[in-house]
Formats: C-alpha cells, structure tokens, sequence
DNA sequence: ACATTAAGTCATT
DNA sequence: AATGACTTAATGT
C-alpha cells in the first residue's frame, strides 16, 4: 500500500521538506499488526510510530494484572525514552485493532538526528508533552477513591473538547484499567453518578451535567 | 470501599 | 450459534 504515509503524518516529521522526509522514509520498516498482536515487549529498542488505528501501551503490576498507561493514536509514537539511552524493562504495547506501525532502529533515529537537529528539538518538546500526560495519570492513580479517579478523568476529557460532551475513547474494560479499577466497579460507580444526576449517558456517549458536582469529590 | 466470581443481557459476527 | 462487551448480584478482603 502507500508505505510513505506514516512519515509525512506524524508530527515529529511533518515539518520536514519532502526529501528529508522520503530519506527517513528508507531508514523505517513498515508493518500491520492485527488486533491484540503485540508491538514490542521490554528489550526491545526502537521507535515505534503509529500510522493508522491504535494501540495500548501498559506494563504489569506486582500481581501480573496489566496497568494500561495510555493509548497511542495515529501521529503518535512510543519509544522515545530509548532514545535517551534508556533501556526499556517494562513497558508492553499491543494493538487495539488493525494497526500500520512504522518502525525506525534506534541507531537509524541516532543518524538523522545528527543530521538534523530539528528533529532531535521536535523529539524534546513532545516528549515533555507526553510527560505532563504521565503526570496527570499518576495524579489519578494517587487518589484514593475510584470515584475521585472517574470524575477528574471524566472532567478532563470535558475540558479537551470544550463541551460536556464527552465520547469515551476507549471500551470500559480499557478505561478501568486506566483508572486502576475493575469494570464491575466502573459501571457501578457509572450508574451511581447517574443516578445523582451529575452524568447523563447513553453507551460511550456521556454528557457531564453538574461539573461543580463531580469537582467536589 | 473495593475485588472477585458468577451469571445475566445485549449486540456483533 | 458463538463470541465479546457490559451490567448486576452475591460474597469475600
């Protein structure tokens, strides 16, 4: 299919004038992976970026359960740590669906780098992005009660889009991983914000009525 | 307060 | 008919 998708989509390249862009295009190796297939495992040492459908990335508590850390999209990678030399011992990603990733060595990234340092200053502020989304998810995991988790995830998505209407991204059984919980306790606390009449919701279509509500929590 | 287990409904294939 | 996603209920930490 057209293999020179991926490079031109994503942001950390898209700047780029065509020919640097067809360049780093030969350095990548293109692959499908089908639903729940797995990407990359600890060890492994490259960035993986995604073209087209998603993919979880996650790593395994104590008690071998999978804590979901966030999902990556089209335009976005996974990997980067690598690059700053450091070694990957926990983390595992797999595809949510059929999936196009486009795979650079490390090595490779190390060469175009040197030859273009504004990829490198690219590579820097979306990392650091990506930082503030792992705080964020730590801040949530730091709160004690799962309905304090649910409502300022619920609170934050409200403030991306701007509106009270909110599209879950993920199924439940994703977002109560996410959120360090169980689907049985999500959908309990679901239907307990319901019936206190901060959420209306309709499937994975949820509109936040009393956001005062659900701050107070 | 929450997890776990089991069992049920509902939609999709 | 079978499988997966979600919910509900009972019971255990």
């Amino acid at each position: 299919m057209d293999q020179h998708m991926c490079v031109t989509l994503v942001p950390l390249f898209n700047h780029l004038s065509v020919e640097e862009q067809a360049e780093i295009n030969k350095l990548a190796s293109h692959k499908h992976y089908q639903k729940n297939e797995t990407i990359f495992q600890p060890g492994d040492e490259q960035l993986d970026i995604v073209a087209r459908g998603s993919i979880k990335v996650y790593q395994l508590s104590a008690n071998g359960k999978e804590q979901l850390l966030r999902v990556v999209e089209p335009g976005g990678y996974e990997g980067e740590n690598q690059l700053f030399g450091i070694e990957n011992e926990t983390l595992f990603a797999e595809a949510l669906e059929g999936t196009e990733i486009c795979t650079i060595s490390k090595q490779a990234i190390n060469q175009v780098m040197l030859k273009n340092p504004q990829i490198a200053i690219k590579l820097f502020e979306l990392s650091a992005q990506k930082m503030v989304q792992l705080e964020k998810q730590s801040q949530l995991l730091s709160m004690e009660r799962v309905e304090e988790r649910l409502a300022s995830y619920l609170l934050d998505l409200a403030k991306v889009t701007e509106t009270n209407q909110v599209t879950l991204p993920m199924k439940m059984k994703d977002i109560s991983q996410f959120l360090g919980t169980t689907p049985e306790t999500l959908s309990r606390k679901f239907s307990l914000f319901e019936s206190q009449g901060y959420i209306s919701r309709s499937g994975k279509s949820v509109t936040v009525l009393d956001p005062d509500g659900l701050q107070d929590m």
